[in-house]
DNA sequence: TTCTTTCTGGTAATAAATTACCACTGGTAA
DNA sequence: TTACCAGTGGTAATTTATTACCAGAAAGAA
């Protein structure tokens, strides 16, 4: 085999920090990420950083201009698929009604009305798949 | 100051996976972590981790019998408050629904009636505190 | 008692992650 | 042209995480 995929459970602090940013930007150049980064150290080490989770088949880079722009390799839909999954094993023993409870208790201040429709219609979806 | 507690997301790949472990089965000794691990390193490993966890303020132990048992400092409900919080804002822009939505998806096949029924429940709720 | 097993304390060795340095390229503006 | 930036490639240095080793205590079996 070539060079095996990593996976995102294997990283450091830094490297999992800045793979997560990426994730959650899209794509992003060296100069990105170290803006976005509330920690942010050097500019060589970020890309340092960048140059290896590239190497572990993490992300992959095109050329914009004169700079490089990242991105994942893996979709964020099972990137995050695969880091909810995790964590409702690790903290709600892998319930939904758990998982989705606590959803709600973060952010029951923040959710509108348009939104606690959107939620009922996924339980209705939801009952109707389940028979 | 004495230690200051250190964030569970500085840690090394280890730390954080046997930190997870041990959350996820309450507390747990030495033996114990290293039974469940799925990658299992060797017996002393497995102990100067947790000892650096404990070093860190994340652990601490108290003895039983012979032996330590170890748990968190942390409770269950601040951490798993925080990791979700932190997957939402990561993968789904902050949003409960959508949130909801993959939580759907991911377990659709195991939700009964009675867990939807709750969830309802729930939804009821925050519309009656939102206003 | 003696032997064996399972634990802890202290610390050394190794591996990996993280940071830093130097040389070079291409663009752009003076 | 010359003089900058802002970027990359390659690699060295440092720090941190991870694994391993050795000695001793406590409990139970023979």
């Amino acid at each position: 085999m070539a060079k095996k995929k990593a996976k995102a459970s294997d990283l450091g602090r830094r490297e999992r920090q800045i793979l997560e940013l990426i994730y959650k930007i899209g794509e992003a150049s060296v100069g990105d990420v170290l803006e976005q980064l509330p920690d942010p150290p050097a500019y060589d080490s970020v890309r340092t950083i960048i140059r290896i989770l590239e190497g572990k088949g993490l992300l992959r880079h095109r050329r914009v201009g004169t700079k490089y722009v990242y991105r994942p390799t893996q979709s964020h839909e099972t990137a995050s698929r695969s880091a909810l999954s995790h964590l409702m094993k690790t903290f709600f023993k892998g319930s939904a009604s758990d998982t989705v409870a606590a959803v709600f208790d973060i952010s029951s201040d923040r959710l509108s009305d348009e939104e606690l429709d959107q939620l009922e219609k996924l339980i209705e979806q939801a009952r109707k798949e389940g028979r």
